[in-house]
Parts: C-alpha cells; structure tokens; sequence
DNA sequence: AATAGTTTTGCAAACGTTTTCATAAACGTC
DNA sequence: GACGTTTATGAAAACGTTTGCAAAACTATT
C-alpha cells in the first residue's frame, strides 16, 4: 500500500543521489567546465537513474530567460499564418526557444488579453502580426519593456520594429498588373478590413492605381467578404450574374482568389479567356493550382523565418536591435490573366 | 542620467505602494474574498499604477500549475495540423491554459527533444500526433507521469488515450466507396508511412479491401510521395502517362488528391468522366472546390476540440480520466467519383 | 615538507511567489 | 465591560533553482 507517490525529482534529489552538494549539480548545467569531469559523470548517472528534468521556471525567478517566445496571430488555421508559424518556429529553435502561440481571431481585445497572458509567463519577446493593435497592447509592451515585433507588414515609422511586405505596394502591383494587361473594368474583393492593417493597406494600395484611370468603379464591383472559400464563391457569383461584367477581379488575397475562380466556373465563366483574376499572397498550393494563379508574391516563409531569426538574436544579445525589414514582392504571372485590347 | 532601469514591478513593490504586505496582495490575487474590499481596491490601484503582470514562473514552482500545455506536432503548416491546433487552442483557452507548439517534422528524436523541453518547461499536460513515437518518448511520459494525450489516431489498446479516428476504418471506406462504384482498377497513392501511423493505417485498410478483389493491383498503381502537390503532379502524371490507366485513384489524404486531379487535368483526362478520385480528410477548401472532392471526412475540428478540453479537463481535475474516443467518419461523395461499369 | 597556486566543492543568500500559522482588530452578546 | 467570535492582516517558511564567496583539496615548486 505504499503509494508513495513518485515525486517527480528534483535537484536536491540528484544532489544527494550523487553524494554532492546542490551547488555542485546546478554547476554541472550551468558550467561544466567548472566541475571535475569524475564529479560530472556520477552526477549524470544520477539524473538518467531519477529522470531528472531541469524545471525553467525555477531558472526563470532568477531573471534567467524564459527560454519562450510568444507569437500571437489572428488565426492559425489559414495557410499564410501556419505558414508563418511554422517558419518562426523553425527559426527560434536553433537559439533554444520554444514558442507560445494563440490566436485572437481579429479580436484587438482579445489580442490584448493573449498578450498579458503571455507576459504573466515571463516570455522573452513576443512577436504581434501586423500593426493594428490596441493602445492597451502597445502601453504593455512598452511598459514591460519587452522585445517585440510586428511581422506581415513593413512600416518604416511604426513603432514596433516590423518585418514584413509593404502590402500597399502588393495592392498597386496587382492592380498595376491588369491595368498593364489592358483591363479597365476591375471588380475588387477584400476581407474586412477593421482591425486588419494588411488587408487595409492592400486595398489602398489598389484603389489608387484604379483612381488613375479614367472610369470610375462601380459600388457593385467592390465587395468584402468573410476570410473564406464558400463566401466568396457566393459573393462572386452574385457579382457576375448580372451585367455590366468586370473583365478581371483583383482578390485581397490567394483564397479569395480561389474562392473567385470557382464562382467564375459557376457562372461559366472561363478563366482567363472570359475573365482574369489576380489574388495577394502566393500562398501553398497557388502555384500548383489549375489554372495556376497569377497573384503577387508575399514570401511568408521568409518573413517568419527573418522574423524569428531577428527577435531570437535580440533576446539573445547577439545582436541589440531589429532593424525594420521590407521583404521585395512581385507579381507571379501564371495562367489566370489574359491581355485584353484597351479602350 | 539616473538611468535606474525600470526594474519590472514585483509584489513587494505593490504590497509597498500600496502600504499592506505581501501577503495581502498574492491574497488579493488567490483569495479574494479573504481581504477587505477597502484594502483590495488599494492593491488594485497599486498595481494599475505599477503595471503589474504575476509572475507565473514563481507560482510554478509552489506546484502550482503552469497553465501551459505541449502540442507537438509533425509539421504547423499543413492544413489538418492547423486545424486542429487552432481547435485544441480554442478548447482550452477557457480552461486557461496557453499552449506550446512545436513541430518535429516527422522526425521523432526530435519529437523526443521537443517533449523534454516541454517537460523542462513543466508543462501541465501534452498532446501528440498519432501513436508512432519513440520509446524513450514513451518512457519519458510514462516516468514523469504527465497528462498525455494522442490526437488523430484511434485506437482501443494504446497506452496513450486517443481521440481521433479510425484510419484504417478511412482507408476501407475509400476503397469500399470506389468498390461500390463499380470500379476495380484503382491506383493509390500515399505519403510516406515510416514514422506516420496514421497514413499506415489508411493504407492497410484500403489494401485489405483491395485484396478481396478478384484482380491484383499491378505495382506501378502503387505509389508513394512527399506530402505535397507538386510531387504527387509529378507521379500521377507518370502514372497515367502509359496504360493500362486505372478507373480510379485512391489518395492517402486530400492535398494528394488535389495533386492527383491537377495530374489528371494535365494529361487531359476529365474527373469524374474519364477518372474518379477520392480523397482522405475534408479539409478546408474540398468541399469548394471544382469540382466538389469526394473524400472521407475526418472532423479535424471536433477531435482538436475535443482532445483540447478532454486534457484541460484532465490537467483541472475536473475529470479524472480521458476516455479514449473514436470520432465518427464517413464518406462524402460530391463530384470527382463516378459509378462505371462493372466488370 | 612547507608554500603558493589552482582546481573543485559547499554554504548560504537570493529570486518572486504562496500558504500556514499566529496575532490584532472589530463585532456581538449578555 | 468582559468574553467569545469572526474578520483581516502580517511574519516567516517553503518552492527549486543559481551564484558569490570561502573553504577544501589537490599540484607544482621550492
């Protein structure tokens, strides 16, 4: 009946089970070449006999770093931001960080709340997507002085150090594409742009190349729609059911482009031979698509990977600050834009 | 140049501001209803004024929970992964808990390092893909007793609880879909299954269902890639390059599928008219496409969400065990399979 | 064999909390 | 106004580490 129960060890338990002091123990972690390589090897075999693990949050209270890093994005689930994850993580691994990740779901408030969270855990930076963000979440960070950055958009002026694309130049770019192409009827279709800094920026950035021209865009041509497939296929469809029809939509980004390619079929519409669409992104699988998509290329994996590689450095004291970082973007042409006779 | 550096606020510089000692204020924070509201409201001021954030490291090592939980997973950026990180996420923010997140990469001595960081870092309970690990990760679960969980997987007999499905079960539907369609000549294609006993088990049941077939498959029907959709273009089209074509293509997981209808676009074969292909897990973006994937619907939502709040459950006491779970799936024909002519 | 270095080790304070226990203050009762 | 309760507070020990300092154990040098 002896259900002691197994007490997970700690380092006086190693200490005692190697016949040495704590000290000695912690030594060995902390500056092996401190200990004699004898006192080291009984303390090893201390710690593989008990299954001794090291608890960081014992370091921690001593102002050693977290080792964490924190990451909050509005989603995980939509490729661009796994896809940013996935390479910020990559990237911090190496320097020994493991990542905290939540999400907000284009919540500011929330966002807010994550942050705090985050910094109750004593993380060493944290990194924000985009710069939309409430005045609460900026007092905090400045306040608890912690490193942090702002990934997806580029900002020379911002306060947080940003790495990212100037998504202003992604919406020109796309735009400038089919007005090179010879369109001048062009439908838009973003995502809701409130609390959403990239997706904002994009739709300036398009709209003032189509001010340029000399017709104007009618209301119906410009629609926002949810951040989804099935929305925007029905969004689309509602666009092109009734004439006069744009000749090319430009798409807020890769999946509403999608979403825009199956409503044109719908419709029986042929891409790009009876309409072209451009999207923003360049996410998986646009490249491999059928037709492929012609889009603007934002390099999300470099982004997350620079972005983590920097703030890793930073927490690390390698390096002693972020410098701000515009990554280059261009238009991919694939199948889904024809050249149209102008005007 | 007093450049005092603004040392972070502690709870002795609250319990000072706000004249009480510290033990009122952790009270404050643990007990609430043990301080004098007139006292607690001067703790609060206190703490709004100095912008204090608990220290969760300091608590942690009281035994208090660190609020975290480890998901390791084999890669972020994959659209199922995704989900049912974002699910777990969702399911246990409510319980307050944050999570950490790291990918191995379908390397599991590197799932093993993750998990002992994890450990390091005291999480409350983890949450692993599948039921390939390795032994020392099981040993090292198993030793430290902590709340572990395995996603995506079922199975009545693992040592770990499961919440997932059965892949087996997915792999014979698939087959048996196409089997019922009349078709007898199907190519299949899978990702690789060292290390991934989930695409394993998906094999094996469409294999079993396969071999009661009167026919043999011919080896070049047989393939495996990479998990992605270039790869699987590239070898599909050298499958249907040269007959005799199969009627059918059975895909371990959807984005083959995507891949294989790409393919057979490419080689100008019409699905479903010329070829039926179906898929494995509905994720995002099947049911939009065009045509409508047929595939077998594995609710990657639901099982994140329910391992998620199972563990929390488990790690607040609310519960004392996890029960092992076997998620419903089925098959969810739309367009890319069609009925043939039986032999 | 004594001395001066050098290497290795241990003691104890510190980190930021929580919690037990003890004490003080306030209240109600007769 | 003395007593017993209840309510509110504080002192101090504890959690699992790291680290500065000092002592102990070696080594090399004479």
């Amino acid at each position: 009946m002896s259900d002691i129960k197994p007490k997970i060890a700690d380092i006086v338990a190693v200490a005692k089970a190697a016949k040495v002091s704590i000290s000695t123990v912690s030594r060995s972690y902390n500056h092996p070449e401190l200990v004699n390589p004898a006192t080291r090897k009984k303390i090893d075999a201390a710690v593989r006999r008990l299954g001794y693990i090291r608890n960081r949050a014992a370091q921690t209270i001593h102002g050693i770093r977290s080792g964490t890093i924190g990451l909050v994005v509005p989603t995980i689930d939509h490729a661009i931001f796994a896809e940013v994850i996935q390479a910020f993580s990559d990237a911090v691994e190496p320097y020994g960080f493991t990542i905290l990740v939540a999400s907000h779901g284009y919540d500011l408030e929330r966002e807010y709340g994550v942050l705090r969270k985050f910094l109750e855990h004593r993380v060493d930076g944290v990194a924000l997507i985009g710069l939309d963000h409430s005045a609460e979440s900026y007092t905090l960070i400045e306040r608890q002085n912690i490193p942090a950055i702002s990934i997806w958009n580029y900002s020379a002026t911002s306060i947080l150090p940003t790495i990212g694309v100037d998504n202003r130049r992604a919406g020109q770019l796309a735009a400038q594409h089919l007005v090179d192409l010879g369109h001048r009827d062009i439908g838009m279709i973003f995502p809701p742009t409130t609390d959403n800094d990239r997706a904002r920026d994009r739709q300036k950035g398009a709209m003032s190349v189509l001010a340029d021209l000399s017709r104007a865009t009618p209301k119906e041509w410009i629609v926002e729609t949810p951040y989804s497939i099935s929305d925007t296929k029905e969004a689309i469809s509602r666009m092109l059911s009734q004439p006069p029809l744009p000749t090319a939509i430009l798409c807020g980004n890769d999946v509403l482009a999608v979403g825009a390619i199956y409503a044109a079929m719908r419709c029986g519409l042929k891409v790009p031979d009876d309409i072209s669409i451009i999207g923003i992104g360049d996410f998986k699988g646009s490249r491999e698509m059928e037709p492929g998509l012609t889009t603007v290329r934002l390099p999300a994996r470099t982004i997350g990977e620079l972005a983590g590689r920097e703030l890793a450095r930073l927490v690390t004291k390698e390096s002693t600050e972020i410098q701000h970082n515009s990554c280059d973007i261009s238009v991919v042409a694939r199948k889904t834009c024809r050249r149209v006779q102008g005007v």
